[in-house]
DNA sequence: TGCGCGCATTGACACAGATCAAATGGGTTA
DNA sequence: TAACCCATTTGATCTGTGTCAATGCGCGCA
């Protein structure tokens, strides 16, 4: 098993993420203080970031790369109940232990604050925390975005609003006008998929053949993705307007 | 269609959820900063609190009652995506407007702050916006474990869950260590336990006949449960541990 | 060039939960 | 007390998705 790495710190002034990152609201001298206990740590792709139950000892900003949050029950049923993008916010201020599993699915750079110090920092400087409050509310809409999915969407429907939230974080992730024709490249695996969005990875892969035959979606080989007309795959979301459903 | 009715504000020295709700750990003079822009609403049982996408110009602690929160696609599935329990908080600091439909399912008194204030004293009380960061944590994780629920778990367990957080929520609400025989009043009816489970209301039925005829749970008139044996309901929440689900 | 490995697709069938429909029961009103 | 209403339960049947199993396909490696 590999061991995380630590790496050398960026400065923050050359950080991709500095202005969308939990630190995006502080001012130079607030940052020197988040610089004092700051360090940086990079996984490889597949490996543990960290496990439920168990001690973690710091927060952290995604820098770079893609991680997954999951629960798994004994029996191997599991769900991915968040997925970690650059500048997300990764662990809990106020408690040691996470309710779930952090994997990388890409190689991942982390920009990470002792847990302790930071917990301290968020009380000294109130925009920081305000900034980490209004990123938590952001989850939580998202969160909720995808129990109505998970609850009463149909595999289709599933499929058709997943496909649209990558169209819109990858394609188009400052949210303007969307162009009718987008290809896409699916950054996750069918058995991913069918763990978001709670479904087996057979019925995953015959939606995909089924939105393929009716003209919805054209496939370039498995992981790459055309859509002709986006308005076509927005109807078969189940949504009253846009697909809702924000990744 | 009934209004909300404006009612005298109860002292915060009266307030039956003083050391639970977003105030809690305020002090006297910090008390008196929030009684300043607060006032109470109460809603009747069925009344709508918010709708979706309209505006609501101030937030809440639930002081008495029960709501609900959902989100309703045209064709009319119903997902319930949280559930508003005495002490709980109600609205978005930073905000206007609520991504989903808010619903009295009780009557349901409310302790108001108008918005703007109630944002401004975040930032001036730390520990207040400590506090509200930490619910709205404990909401996420709570929406999580609900995610895993709707994805993956089975109606049975699902009911047994829904149950199990219930009894913790209600009949314990402190965390205590739970006695091992329990009576249970349901704050909702069976329709609103299948919006929140993502099952049918059929399905709920014919779980609670389930579960009655093998002595998981015994029931008295519609509303009313007793457990005699807790273990045995956690063993049928398809959790490992204790059920996972708080509400 | 061919073998093996992992992921994905396809097929046949089973079953949990949905749907449609009718019966029950408790509470409220006249 | 009867009539009605509404939530809930129960029954019969249907269907979408899961399960189990086989096959296909691309890619790295010998």
């Amino acid at each position: 098993m590999l061991a995380a790495k630590h790496i050398p710190n960026l400065a923050c002034g050359e950080c991709p993420i500095r202005h969308r990152a939990v630190c995006s609201t502080c001012d130079e001298d607030e940052l020197a203080q988040l610089d004092g206990v700051k360090f940086y740590r990079s996984y490889q792709a597949g490996q543990t970031i960290a496990l439920r139950g168990y001690a973690l000892d710091y927060v952290a900003s995604i820098v770079e790369g893609t991680a997954t949050l999951e629960r798994v029950i004994e029996d191997g049923r599991t769900q991915m109940i968040g997925l970690l993008l650059p500048s997300d916010f990764l662990g809990r201020p106020g408690r040691g232990t996470l309710q779930y599993d952090v994997t990388a699915v890409t190689d991942v750079t982390l920009c990470c604050f002792q847990r302790k110090p930071f917990e301290a920092l968020l009380l000294d400087i109130p925009h920081l925390q305000e900034r980490l409050l209004q990123m938590t509310l952001d989850e939580l809409d998202a969160a909720r975005d995808w129990m109505l999915l998970l609850g009463r969407k149909t595999a289709r429907e599933k499929i058709a609003s997943l496909l649209l939230a990558i169209v819109k974080r990858t394609v188009n992730p400052d949210g303007k006008s969307l162009g009718t024709r987008s290809r896409l490249e699916l950054p996750i695996s069918r058995e991913a998929m069918g763990n978001f969005l709670g479904l087996t990875i057979e019925t995953v892969s015959r939606q995909f053949t089924a939105l393929k035959k009716d003209g919805v979606i054209e496939l370039e080989g498995k992981r790459v993705v055309h859509i002709p007309d986006l308005s076509a795959l927005m109807g078969e979301t189940g949504d009253d307007e846009d697909g809702g459903l924000i990744v």
